[in-house]
DNA sequence: GTAACTGCAAAATATTTGCATCCTT
DNA sequence: AAGGATGCAAATATTTTGCAGTTAC
């Protein structure tokens, strides 16, 4: 699992450290987006804030990892489907936030819908966030 | 004009300050969404910058504004439909920023498509967010 | 007159930058 | 060995809170 993980690194061109693989490993086995405060939490005091920032967005860049925009307007990352990782983001499916416990949660097999947008306005990349009471919480 | 913004305040038992005035004149003049930053510009010295979080937070409570969760995770605000003006918010149209002009606009005609959740999901409300370039960059 | 609103100061929080040191390759 | 990554300190930026003075009603 940990190869795996470090392979990703690798195929990237980014060194194998021990703060990337902690918090790419977070990601795999977090179901759902985290915040920088949750990753925070999660490591502790093994890894400085500021390499949380950098690493974050590091991810980003390469594009292991995607924002998520959140109807409170926090900032969310989380894994990018394979198709993301050649530089383009297809991230087509849609995110549910839970109302009550606050997930968030990649509903992986629910693509977001195609609108028809007025004449003149040419879409690039589409994000649908829904909220409501998730399959745990009702 | 400045008529019709005073009667939405009282409509919602706001009282009618200078500051209130200002920054909803701003978002009736603004096509589009305004962040905290550009009231701020807009505004220059007039109104402190706690006055405006505060007043955007007293409009959004009544239903006045709502928050639009962007692309790069930056706080946005636009008026709300008289739908949204109960309490309610049904705020079912799809937000479009530009990548060029980095303008948001909403596209109160192109509504919200719903989607199909999974089994024990129970959606609240969606939110629509399409990057690309708008009418006039493009 | 009273409750609500504003501005200022300051606290709390979040994010970015510089630099010396350490680690990966 | 060399370049990149990290940790610490500190600079910036953002948001919240307390309180005294002012304004709307």
């Amino acid at each position: 699992m940990s190869d795996s993980i470090r392979s990703i690194l690798k195929k990237n061109n980014l060194s194998v450290t021990d703060s990337r693989l902690h918090i790419l490993e977070l990601f795999y086995n977090a179901k759902g987006a985290l915040a920088h405060s949750d990753i925070e939490k999660q490591t502790g005091e093994e890894i400085d804030r500021v390499t949380i920032y950098r690493t974050l967005q590091t991810f980003e860049e390469k594009g292991i990892i995607h924002t998520i925009p959140t109807a409170d307007n926090s900032v969310k990352y989380a894994l990018c489907k394979d198709r993301c990782e050649e530089g383009h983001h297809h991230d087509n499916h849609v995110h549910f936030i839970c109302d009550h416990c606050g997930k968030t949660i990649c509903l992986d097999d629910v693509l977001v819908p195609e609108v028809k947008l007025p004449k003149g306005f040419e879409p690039h990349q589409s994000n649908m966030v829904v909220t409501g009471s998730c399959n745990i919480c009702k």
